[in-house]
Order: C-alpha cells, then sequence, then structure tokens
DNA sequence: CATTTTCTCGATAATTTTTTGAGAGGATGA
DNA sequence: TCATCCTCTCAAAAAATTATCGAGAAAATG
C-alpha cells in the first residue's frame, strides 16, 4: 500500500486529494502546515509527498528544503498555473515534479504513479520466483534470504527492472555506482560473478537469466 | 539503452528532464553550456539532445548550429511557449523539433520517441517476422532468438535501416569497423556467409532479400 | 580503534569472435 | 567457350573479450 503525505494549508484540498487518491490503492496522512508535516515525517514514513507551496504563511519552500535535508521522499508541489519561477525555486530546492491547480486527476495520478515507478522507487519485482525487495534490502528465493552486498543489490535491480535491455558496462558504472564514478576495468564483472555465484548456490537458475552479451555487456533475460 | 544529452544552463531543469527520461529507459549525461555539450560529443555518442536554446548567454542557436555541422543526432529545442520566431530559427538551424516550457512529460517523450524511431537511428526493425532490436542486442524469427557476434549484429542492423541500399565493402568496412580500421580482404565476406547460415538455419529466406551485388557490395532487398 | 565486510583491480585462464589465406566455384564479357 | 574477375567456403591462427581468483585497499561496523 502506498503511503502519501498531504500538506495544504486547506483542509478542502486535503479532502479532495484524499477522496482521488484513496480509490487508487494510497493511504493518506494530512498535515495543515509544513510544521505539522515535518513532525509527521519523524513518526512514520512516506512514499510520496504532494505539497502545496502556496501555503498562506509562505512555508511551502522552507518545508520542501527542509524534507529533502532529511529524507529522500519524492515531492510533488501543487503550484499555480503560471508560477513558472516558483516551479524552478521549488525544483531548486529538491522538489521532484510539479503539478499546476486546479489539476486534473488522471495528471495527478500519472505523475505519482511516474515517481514511484522511477528507478530508484520500484520496491519490489518478483521474476521466477526470486524476489527483489528494495524496501527490506533483501533478495530472497523460495523464502530463503540470499545476502547481497549494496552494489550487488543495486545491479541486480536495475537489470531486473528492465528485463531484456542490455546495459553496456558504461551505463552500469553510471547507473550503479554513480556519474562521477572513476571505477573501471573489470570491477563489474567481479560484481557480476559474485552475484551470480550466490544466487546459483541457493539453486536459482540464474545463468539462463543473467546473461553476457560478449562484446557489449550485461542484461537479464526473461 | 538510449543515450540522451541534455543541454540546460540551470541545474534544477537538468534533473527534472533526466527524473522523466531515466525510468524509460534513457540513460541521460548533462551538460551547463553549449560548449560543454560540444566538448561532451566529441567524447561520446548519443542518440538524441535535448537543447534549451535560451541559455543565459544566448549560446543555444549557435550550439544548435555546432551539433548540426559536426553531427548528425537529432535535436529537439526547449522553448519558451510563444517564441515562434525563436522555434523557426532553431529549426532553421538544423534542430528536428522542439517542446515548450514547461513541458508535459508525455508530450516530451511522445517527441523523443518519434524521433528516434526516425531514420538510422531505429531501434527496432521488423521485417516478414524478423526482428531485430538493438536494446536487446537480439534477432528473433518466429519467436526464435538467432544468437548474433557484435559484428554480424551491427552489419544487418546496417543493412536493414536502409533497405535496398548497396554498401561497398569500404563503406561496410566504415561503418562496422569504425574509420580507422584496417581489416580487408575477405572479411566482410566471411561474415556475410556466417550471418546468411545462422538465418537461413532457421529457414528464414536470406538469400531472397541479402543480396549480393556483384563487383559492388551487400544489399538487403525488401 | 580493531574487526569485519565490501570493493577494486591486476594477472591468468578460458572462451568467443575475428581475421586471413588459399582453393573452389560463379559470373561476366569478349 | 574461354579467360578473367570476383565471391564463397572453410578451417586454422590471431585477436579480443570475459571469467575467475586472490590480495590489498577502502569502507562500514561495533
Amino acid at each position: 500500500m502506498t503511503r502519501i503525505l498531504l500538506v495544504d494549508d486547506e483542509q478542502r484540498m486535503l479532502n479532495l486529494l484524499s477522496l482521488y487518491l484513496t480509490p487508487h490503492g494510497m493511504t493518506c496522512d494530512q498535515a495543515l502546515s509544513g510544521y505539522q508535516a515535518l513532525k509527521q515525517l519523524d513518526k512514520k514514513s512516506y512514499d510520496l509527498i504532494l505539497l502545496d507551496i502556496m501555503m498562506k504563511n509562505m512555508d511551502g519552500f522552507e518545508t520542501c528544503k527542509k524534507i529533502k535535508e532529511r529524507t529522500d521522499i519524492p515531492v510533488i508541489m501543487l503550484t499555480a498555473k503560471d508560477q513558472k519561477h516558483d516551479i524552478l525555486h521549488g525544483l531548486h530546492l529538491g522538489a521532484d515534479d510539479y503539478v499546476t491547480k486546479p489539476f486534473d486527476e488522471e495528471i495527478l495520478l500519472a505523475r505519482i504513479e511516474a515517481l514511484l515507478r522511477r528507478g530508484t522507487n520500484q520496491k519490489k519485482i518478483e521474476i521466477n520466483g526470486l524476489v527483489w525487495n528494495q524496501d527490506s534490502y533483501q533478495l530472497h528465493f523460495k523464502h530463503r534470504e540470499i545476502r547481497l552486498t549494496p552494489k550487488e543489490f543495486k545491479l541486480l535491480g536495475l537489470l531486473l527492472k528492465r528485463p531484456n535491455q542490455v546495459y553496456e558496462r558504461e551505463d552500469l558504472l553510471e547507473l550503479v555506482w554513480g556519474f562521477a564514478s572513476e571505477t573501471e576495468g573489470r570491477t563489474i564483472d567481479s560484481h557480476v560473478r559474485n552475484l551470480r555465484e550466490k544466487i546459483r548456490k541457493q539453486d536459482f537458475p540464474i545463468d539462463s537469466h543473467l546473461k553476457t552479451i560478449w562484446g557489449v555487456g550485461y542484461k537479464w533475460e526473461k
């Protein structure tokens, strides 16, 4: 169940948002101010935050900044239509996306889902009994845990998210290690090797899925 | 994997664009200026360039022009909504399409995909049931995979992209092997032979498509 | 700070692909 | 038809790439 925190100083807007989102499998908590939102964040974790940046006391930006300082939760701003400046300011403070008010229900949902689907936010993937779970940072096969290191876990997740997509080593370095990575050589091969070994040990047929594409890179084949 | 170069002088806009595109199987590199973009182009190749033409120092147009002078990579301009003049100017300088800011995610994606489907940047080609797929690096016929080596795969892709175009051996060496290639003699013939054999084995009538043009080279005949 | 775990990277073995050369086999035009 | 090109074929040698291993560096943990 996707947990969403709604932040707006108008109770009516909070209700409207809840009304839209709840039927789509999301549970919503409400906060009437940035202060309340932050307090709520200390208590619970959320998958996404919907934040009105034009609240009376103008603390929308401040709230956005503070949220991003302490968490990595995606934030969608609610903004007025033609406030390009506000939008850019919000994005600058770390917001991930924006939706203009008055908003269209479908657009809002599409944006939310896009953010949740996003690489780092797709939480659980199951293929042929192999279960990769972002939240718990665990990989399971037949209810047995396969312990992975962070790099192995991220690498596998990336491959699983786009079955059949071939990733060149360069791509993997960028996507798993990060932009400025200076790693090179056979580092990736080593991680692939360890990953294969750990999974193979549990009798999952990893070799018919995690494939080497000679001269190119690696991929997960369905 | 589709590689995209983002050019904008606002870091936040770059991040927003990455955010939208990455989940759709694209890897993005960023450049904060036209100068950076051109430098980056010397190092790597891209499938498409997204270029803000309204950067502070007004070098968007200049950049577009220079990109088009030295490459054939499709360029989409990011422009303000009502700058008809800018749009026309950009198209005149060789830009392939434009998207107005603030942009809609779906529209942006649709434009990108439309451009990628065109011309020699196609990632997926299907002819008479033979399916060539760049992303997965696979060739299929009737849902059976035909395993190709890198050279074979590239060679076939090249021919498929321009049906009926006859390529001389010299052309093929340049396009498949790369400029500085020193290969010669019967190398290409060997690869063509192996390619034909693998495909013929799966009962695809390769011989009525992949034709030898006596005294010249090879072509794919529709 | 000591210990454990993870990551990196080179060396070597194993594997796969590419190139090459020479003879056979076709195509072409006089 | 013949002489001459050019292409096809084949397999062995060369080259390129990946797998494997292990040791030391780096990072995380308690």
